[in-house]
DNA sequence: TTAATTATTGTTATATTATAACATTATGTA
DNA sequence: TACATAATGTTATAATATAACAATAATTAA
C-alpha cells in the first residue's frame, strides 16, 4: 500500500499539468501553462518539480529535460524506471517494472526495434 | 575491426581533454581548459562534442550535462551503453556490454549495493 | 496552545547550458 | 579543376536552472 502523499498548492497545480500532459513536458512550457494560476517565477515551478520527483509522482526524462507523471501505479521510488523513446516520432513510454529486465535482455521490442540508448 | 576514424583538429583537441579527465567534464569546464588552444566559443566545443557522441568515441551523461570518453574498446554505437553513479562520491563509470544485463538482472553490484536509477 | 521547527511560497537577479544565423576555410571526390 | 561536403570562426541569443533573501503556512514538541 503506497502511503498517500499529500501535495501542497503549487505541487498539486503543477502535477496536474504534467498528468494531463499527452507527453514529457518541459518546464518553462508548465510554467506558461500555471502563469493564469499565478505561479509566475522559474523557482516555483523547479521547486515543485524537484518535490515531486523525489516523492516519486513524476519522472524526469534527462535526456529531454521533460518531465513525466508517473505511469506505474505501484512506482516505488527504489524501483528502478526506464523509459523507451522512439528516435522518430520522440514518443516517450515508462517502462514497467517486469517489461524492463525482459527489455534490456533481448534488447527488442515486439516490432523487431533494438535499442541503442537508455535515458 | 572497428574503422579508425581520423578526428579533425578540434575534435582531437576536444578528445584529448575528455580522455585526460578523470571523470565527466561539462562543455564550458573543456571551454575553459582549451582556449589556450585558441578555441574560443561554445559552439567549436559543441559542434566537437555532437560529432564524437556521433562517433562513439565520447557518451554524454544526460543526468550531468557531463561527458566521458568511451571505455569499451571495442563499444559500436548500436550497443547498449550504460553508467553508474554513485550516490555520495558521484563516482560514473560505464558498464560494459556483458556485465550489463547482470547488472540489471541482479538489481545489485558486489559490495550489495542497489541501484535506484539508470541515466 | 504557545513556542519551536520545518516545509512551502514569493520575488529578483543571475548562473549555466545550448543553439541560431551567417561567413569563411579546409578536405575529399568526380 | 570543379564540385560537394565537412569543419571552422564569430556574434548574438535562446533555453534551462539555481542563488539569495524574505515571508508565510503547516507540523511537532514542550
Amino acid at each position: 500500500m503506497d502511503k498517500q502523499q499529500i501535495l501542497s498548492k503549487n505541487q498539486q497545480i503543477i502535477f496536474d499539468i504534467i498528468e494531463k500532459a499527452k507527453e514529457p513536458i518541459k518546464a518553462y512550457s508548465i510554467l506558461f501553462n500555471v502563469q493564469k494560476k499565478g505561479i509566475k517565477a522559474p523557482l516555483q515551478v523547479y521547486r515543485a518539480l524537484d518535490k515531486l520527483v523525489e516523492i516519486g509522482k513524476i519522472h524526469k526524462i534527462e535526456s529531454r529535460n521533460s518531465f513525466v507523471a508517473c505511469k506505474n501505479s505501484n512506482c516505488q521510488i527504489s524501483k528502478a524506471t526506464a523509459f523507451s523513446i522512439c528516435e522518430s516520432c520522440e514518443e516517450v513510454s515508462e517502462i514497467s517494472d517486469n517489461k524492463l529486465s525482459k527489455y534490456l535482455k533481448s534488447f527488442q521490442n515486439k516490432a523487431g526495434m533494438k535499442f541503442k540508448k537508455y535515458n
